[in-house]
DNA sequence: AACATAATGCTAATAAATTAACACATGGCT
DNA sequence: AGCCATGTGTTAATTTATTAGCATTATGTT
């Protein structure tokens, strides 16, 4: 039980909320959430993903400011995987390919070129091994 | 409340099983949970899942299988979205990069190759407009 | 036909999650 | 000084979720 990993979906929401703006305070994961509950609420549930050891809370003048605990890249290592195992049959590829049919757009050329060279360099790689 | 996508942690646990394995009967479910509740309760988290709208069932012989009522096509682009939005600033590019860079050479030369072209698509299809 | 398997419907106990109230402390601001 | 926004700690009511038992039905299989 050190740091379960089960999380309910009020927690889930609010590590969601948390990763999004890097750390927030109660206040503002509250005004995040759209069919928030009360303050006193949000405050209970920021405590049980303290007590959880997901997320922790630092002073901010006077105000406390709680951030995740797992740092964000492995947090979304962890959901990326989970993502491509459930829906893309483990195939990284697969995914890669969904997600650029999805973009509709919203990447620039030259972040095509970077990808464009990010792929060339797997390929060099690849006959590497 | 039409079919309340709020999910419980064993309900999105059993809808990935299913989504994983494309439909699955209740004790496929049950099997491919490792911390398995009784069968009884499988039924009963499917049965839930059902009067949600989130899966149906279908015979097979004397078997009862279930399916996703939301294609998975639809459900993986809803995923990937959260993802890409709690994660990755909403920036494809970002979520595609952390994509490549995880694949530690599952992604095969010829799988590459079509990415490439893909994104050449892409470049092209940015001119236009 | 008898059996095992799988499903149904109904019921219910227990655990966990969710919400929130209450009393009180503290730092900034007017 | 007094108020307000925030924070703390504690407690608790209520709702959901989770688990599972029980009686019954139907269908292949031996």
């Amino acid at each position: 039980m050190t740091s379960s990993r089960e999380l309910s979906r009020r927690e889930r929401q609010i590590m969601d909320i948390i990763y999004r703006m890097n750390e927030a305070t109660a206040k503002e994961v509250m005004d995040a959430i759209e069919d928030a509950p009360s303050y006193s609420s949000v405050r209970t549930l920021l405590g049980k993903l303290v007590e959880k050891g997901h997320i922790a809370h630092r002073e901010s003048g006077l105000k406390y400011v709680y951030y995740p605990l797992v740092e964000r890249q492995a947090a979304s290592v962890s959901a990326l995987s989970n993502v491509v195992k459930t829906f893309f049959s483990d195939s990284t590829f697969l995914a890669v390919n969904s997600l650029l049919d999805m973009s509709d757009g919203d990447i620039s050329d030259e972040e095509l070129e970077r990808l464009n060279k990010l792929i060339q360099a797997k390929k060099k790689n690849n006959k590497k091994k």
